[in-house]
DNA sequence: CGTCTGACTTAGT
DNA sequence: TACTAAGCCAGAC
């Protein structure tokens, strides 16, 4: 692994919040990394939350087929071998494409429950 | 310590 | 609707 290593895998609070939302997800549904990262207490992060689930443990690696990006791509597929995998795996949940790799997010996105009484973390 | 890159997002053209 | 530029945070070089 070339990647994130903290003193003994210790990830950042972050890191786990994102990860716990990952798991989170329910089978047939997809979410996108700025939900994620919005519901981490990161609206600004996004691409942090694509960096960590490339680091992710198995478990959330295990579900992580259900984010994409916010047009529904699938950005992250090459991270199985080829997108093709991660296709296969969201129709085996039900999930409908409107395109080769894009997912049909207005039937199939979930969103995130936000920390404590929508909070202005953004801003 | 400075610079580049990335499983992203938003706004502008 | 598609393409481009800028912003964002953290890690690798």
């Amino acid at each position: 692994m070339t990647t994130a290593r903290r003193k003994n895998s210790e990830r950042s609070p972050f890191a786990e919040r994102v990860y716990a939302l990952v798991r989170q997800i329910p089978p047939g549904r997809v979410t996108t990394y700025g939900r994620i990262a919005r519901a981490a207490g990161a609206a600004r992060s996004a691409r942090l939350v694509g960096w960590l689930l490339h680091d992710a443990p198995p478990d959330v690696a295990a579900v992580a087929h259900r984010v994409v990006n916010r047009n529904g791509e699938l950005t992250g597929g090459w991270a199985w071998g080829h997108p093709l995998v991660m296709r296969a795996l969201l129709e085996e949940e039900g999930v409908t494409f409107v395109d080769e790799f894009r997912v049909d997010l207005d039937r199939y996105l979930w969103e995130p429950e936000l920390p404590s009484s929508e909070a202005p973390l953004d801003r």
